[in-house]
Formats: C-alpha cells, sequence, structure tokens
DNA sequence: TTGTGGTAGCGAAAGCTTTCGCTATAATCA
DNA sequence: TGATTATAGCGAAAGCTTTCGCTACCACAA
C-alpha cells in the first residue's frame, strides 16, 4: 500500500484515501488481487504484465487493423529503429510462419 | 449528420440529439471539423483514419513496450497468421532497415 | 490502559462523459 | 404563404471516475 501510494503521489499528488480507493475500486473490477491476511493488506495486479500487454496489442489490431496482425506489424516495421539481432529475430519468426502455412 | 447518426443509433440506440452532442463535443476537442456553409453541416473526422491508427500504435509502444517497437512487432508476429505474401513484404522491410542501419 | 501513528473504509463532493427533452431555426412542400 | 418536417443547439439529468474528509480500527510504546 505504502510503495503503491507513493507511486501515485508523486505522479499526481494524491492523497492516501485516494490510493485506497483506487485500489477497492479496482479491486471491484477484478483487475487487483489482496491479500487480507497480511497487515498492510497485499495488492497484487491481477494479470501479468505480458498478459495485459498482448491484450491491449489484440483489442489494438481488432479494432484499428481490422483484425490483420500483419498489418500492424508492417506499419510499425515502417517507423521503427531496431538492431540487427532484433531484425534477425523478427526474420527466424517468418520463417517459422512461412514453414508451417 | 444523418448518416453519421444512423450508425450510432444503430450501434447504440441513441437519439438524434445525442448525435449532435456527442459531434459538438468533439468539434470542441478538435476531434472533427465541420463546413457550417452546408445544411445540414458537414462533419469530418480532423484526422486520417491512418494517421489516428499510427498515433494509436506509437502510444501503445510507448506506453506498453517501452518505447520498443520491436518488442511490439515481435509480439505480434508470435500470434498472427499471414499470408505469403505478406510475409514477403516483411521480409523486404526487415531488408530495408539492415540497410539503412 | 491510554495515546499515537499507520491502515482501511464509507459516503459524498467534484469532474468528466453520455444521453435526452425541449426549443428554435431552416428547408420543403402543398 | 402556412404547415410540416429536418436540423441544430442549450441546458440539465444520469452515470461514470476520481478525489478527499472523516471515522474506525489496530498495533505498539509510554
Amino acid at each position: 500500500m505504502r510503495a503503491i501510494h507513493a507511486q501515485l503521489a508523486d505522479a499526481k499528488g494524491t492523497t492516501y484515501s485516494t490510493t485506497v480507493k483506487m485500489l477497492s475500486v479496482m479491486l471491484g473490477k477484478g483487475l487487483v488481487k489482496r491479500d487480507e491476511q497480511a497487515t498492510p493488506h497485499i495488492y497484487r495486479a491481477a494479470m501479468t504484465r505480458d498478459r495485459a500487454a498482448r491484450k491491449l496489442l489484440s483489442e489494438l489490431i481488432e479494432k484499428v487493423y481490422d483484425g490483420s496482425a500483419m498489418s500492424l506489424v508492417l506499419q510499425a516495421l515502417a517507423s521503427s529503429k531496431a538492431s540487427k539481432e532484433e531484425i534477425e529475430e523478427a526474420r527466424k519468426l517468418l520463417d517459422e510462419m512461412e514453414d508451417k502455412s
């Protein structure tokens, strides 16, 4: 709690009450879980960062790129600077995809 | 207006008043532009679909993928089904990027 | 036991967005 | 022109999210 509040307060200058309420609302929505045994209560994200990222990504693909992941990829590639290693990794993925299809 | 309203009403079952208000709020926020000469007024998106898509994409990259377009690309590739043509196109982009770096 | 500091919660205020009723104005038609 | 229909706008209600004041509780020190 303290740690969470410290960050929120730092970013937005809000009070401790706000942090508590925010978390209880998020708990109600199932966005976080908490361990009530411990004092202070321990809050944890209900979803891993990775899963949340994937969810946002697939929503963007669905809503904005008409469900075509590839057109998002092309767009992103067109405006990205990547290292040789990353480019190589992407090639490998493309190869694997071609094999499967 | 009519056309816009038809879609909104269809999707959400809202009234004409709601459509008008929605557009005027969006106008205030600069999301749409309008031609007041014509009757009925003609509303146009202030941003092309393409530009809006790029904006959302770069926001996602910034907020969720720590500014690394490539890590988003890898993620998206890993969960996408693409045609040979698309894969080929992606390879070309990768080649170009490698040349430039 | 009583006071003090950290923790939790409730209820409501403040601030958005969304929705609509009602009114006014413009256009169309008989 | 007068009546009828389409168009635009205003102001407020309804419904969220965000924020906080105040209260209650709990643990520990004096």
